[in-house]
DNA sequence: TTTATAATCAAACTCAGATTAGATTATTTT
DNA sequence: AAAATAATCTAATCTGAGTTTGATTATAAA
């Protein structure tokens, strides 16, 4: 019955790796069905066979790239490092994945909104209505869960990190928020090969984030 | 010959702020001009009377709040206040605004890129063809050298106060980008009448990141 | 009060982009 | 080979949004 996708059809991967390329570039509402599936030498019919609608599309690709940090984090935030440790690799591989994906980063960055005012109401009479359209919405709202876990993870590290005095009195929310968007922020303004890597911008804003907390310190970096 | 504008009229400016707030809200291209339009009252053709097209009102938004930014920001760079000083001040400023003006300050966030790919063409025929079009860019490279000497003056503070020993020896530029990015965010997850006030958020960023520049420092804040 | 022009509107134009329908081709399973 | 279904395409539909046109109203200057 079930058939395997022939090998060299293009795939849900595929499409979701040029999206996110095209997005970069162009970002969403810019973005049409027809560039992304130029981008796989496709007609934009034929993502439908793929993809329910545009709005499923934008959110596949946020989903992977989200994930994939969270993957990569995650394991680092539950290990029994120190604090200290901890935040400065977290950091690290949060930017560095930003800049080695900055297409995917800079959607995250920038095509929030579009999910947050989904503005297509169920129309009847179109095949997007009813459950499709809640099963989209309990999608979204998985997202933003993640999302939220995804700073979470920050803010648990810093605010254990202050009760054990290895970081000063700082507000674990506030700070998160604002590492969390320079970071993001990074995929705007990174570009590749210009004078400074991925791994050395990562390296520098980790470092200067943990320091920032650190409540002592003598006149040399450790 | 000249005539005095009617009183009760709708202006420039009362659209220019209707469209930050929509623009906060729907983003860009989610944004028609019929939205902007009901927001003071009037049919999406009035707005014509104002600004050529869209992509000119956008623009009108940005300029306008960067403008009031850097005006704030401008003097304090250039007094005879320690680097330390400055710096604070600065970025409690900037993010200050932000947080008043969370509309101007998300589009300012968001909306840089519909400016980046201006897509349209001088199509002949169509009154925005010719010179208009180049109108049109000039104003728009003229707004991203204005962009670029805002994040100069911080730039040049940084520099300074690394070099006269302020400020431990970091990257200006890294710095001042991550910096920027952080603070521009802070429109993104603001929202009024929360656990902190607009002010309180700035002092606190404010004061992280120049306490991350501290080359040595005791035990307790100053 | 006349006149010029600013401000506004209603209606029409244009066009691009998302989506659908239906047919066609390719590939795997039986 | 036959059947089933996956992958794709062409062509058409449908809608919404930016913009234009031309008329109408309001107001300030003469």
């Amino acid at each position: 019955m079930a058939r395997k996708p022939a090998d060299q059809s293009v795939n849900r991967e595929d499409i979701i790796v040029a999206a996110a390329d095209v997005l970069y570039r162009n970002g969403y509402e810019a973005t049409t069905m027809k560039d992304i599936a130029a981008e796989v030498n496709l007609t934009a019919a034929s993502l439908y066979h793929h993809f329910r609608n545009k709005d499923t599309l934008l959110l596949a690709v946020l989903e992977g790239g989200l994930e994939v940090v969270i993957e990569q984090i995650e394991p680092v935030a539950n290990s029994n490092k120190t604090n200290v440790e901890k935040l400065t690799e977290m950091i690290r591989l949060h930017i560095y994945y930003v800049t080695q994906n900055t297409a995917v980063g800079a959607a995250m960055v920038f095509e929030i909104r579009p999910l947050l005012n989904f503005r297509v109401p169920p129309r009847n009479g179109n095949q997007f209505g009813g459950s499709d359209y809640d099963e989209f919405l309990d999608r979204r709202d998985r997202f933003f869960k993640r999302r939220a876990y995804f700073e979470e993870l920050f803010v648990r590290v810093i605010e254990d990190g202050v009760k054990k005095g290895e970081f000063r009195q700082v507000d674990p929310k506030i700070f998160t928020k604002t590492m969390v968007g320079a970071n993001n922020w990074v995929a705007v303004w990174y570009k590749e090969g210009g004078r400074l890597s991925g791994d050395q911008v990562a390296r520098m804003i980790a470092e200067n984030f943990v320091w920032s907390l650190q409540p002592y310190r003598s006149a040399s970096l450790p």
